[in-house]
DNA sequence: CTCCTCTAATCGTCGGATGATTAGAGCCTA
DNA sequence: TAGGCTCTAATCATCCGACGATTAGAGGAG
């Protein structure tokens, strides 16, 4: 095991130990790396990619601090190597994010507010003047389209599932998702999906939201080569 | 923008523009280094920032090289930052792994081979002997357990799915689970639960399957506190 | 041809030095 | 006194040089 190792499992021993709590600073550098006998070089190693991992955050200055710990912050860096991946895992990642984003839209039913609601309203209404304009802007479709499914991915009551769904559907995931299919009115008809699932979540229907962001996310990935 | 972040930015671009591919062998530090305009020091923090995500893998007197890419590697690191979760988001981690799983058996019913089947029949049949013994050992009942699951999940034939449920449902949330709900039998009901399961593989039945996957895992959820 | 030894290459770790940035004390001014 | 400014100390960021640890591969012995 090496001294980088050992620095990065010795914190980590820390938070679970409560000895470091979130929001908590940590010693300095040197002190740091005299406590874990380590020189203050692979100190920095290990703090760096606990950094990269969003467990602590350094500010130059300042000093190290122990992050919030939410699943968001700490899901995010998976999404770099989400795009690491090749067009092989294209479908059994998207598959995932079809399977938990499918189970949160029938959640989102039962709790979105009635705020979310007019949100996600706003974004649909400006996606009409979008598809009318030539050359459609499809960065901006784009933009709408994680916008909507941010909202309801964030009224499912799980914060996991929100920001597994972030991750799997970055906006370079999605831009590849896209150029796959530019061909025949796949931004229409994920429009008309989009309307459906938003009529389903302002009656409050589970199943009717279900039923429809499985369709819509179904249709994504059948244009995905088979994996 | 740090110096590491460059670092690690550069490698990850050299991967997607395709000059490293899995296995390829990094130029040496002083050479990467030089080739970045950083020094060593800070080559190395990128370097190792990108081990601990599973990207590339070095050896002491050898080299670095790229992994294999593969979900199941990428995926891995993520478990560290699941064990950090405190009590309160062991709920909504606990969803997603049901969620993922419960599709997982679905799949896995319709893809199962005759090995898997003898395979988890004979994780299984180990069980009874276990259970029978005062006191139950529980740690050899949690590694039947994670066998069973990961063989079930491993069939799914989405490797995501299983590098995601693996992490999910390490051996240290297991105990914590396990330790949540050690007063009535319930080790018992989980092997009941196994055992339902197992028929509907053998029966090629995805919905039965699906079903006694998902009562299987809420059971376990119904003992997590509400969150 | 096989095995062993030895050398060179490479990564792992350390210590020190210097620059960049921040927070906070102390001072000045209105 | 309240507010803003300056300056200082603390802290992190980066670089450099050196040496130890490990590995791969060349070369020789049998």
């Amino acid at each position: 095991m090496s001294r980088t190792d050992e620095v990065v499992d010795g914190i980590k021993r820390m938070i679970l130990a409560g000895e470091l709590s979130p929001g908590d600073r940590l010693p300095v550098e040197n002190e740091l790396a005299e406590a874990l006998g380590v020189s203050r070089g692979s100190l920095r190693e290990g703090v760096r990619a606990l950094s990269i991992l969003g467990i602590v955050h350094t500010r130059q200055g300042d000093g190290t601090y122990v992050t919030s710990l939410d699943p968001g912050r700490l899901l995010a860096p998976m999404g770099f190597v989400v795009e690491l991946q090749g067009d092989s895992s294209a479908r059994p990642f998207h598959q995932v994010r079809r399977i938990l984003e499918t189970e949160a839209a029938a959640q989102a039913a039962l709790r979105i507010t009635d705020e979310g609601l007019a949100e996600s309203r706003t974004v649909l209404d400006g996606v009409p003047a979008l598809l009318a304009q030539a050359p459609v802007d499809h960065d901006r479709f784009i933009e709408a389209d994680i916008a909507f499914h941010r909202i309801v991915a964030a009224h499912s009551g799980n914060p996991v599932i929100a920001a597994l769904t972030e991750t799997l559907a970055s906006r370079t995931v999605r831009e590849r998702l896209l150029r796959g299919q530019r061909q025949s009115g796949a931004e229409e008809r994920a429009h008309a999906d989009h309307e459906a699932i938003w009529r389903a979540l302002a009656d409050r229907d589970p199943d009717r939201a279900r039923t429809h962001m499985a369709a819509h996310l179904l249709t994504v990935e059948e244009s995905l080569p088979t994996g």
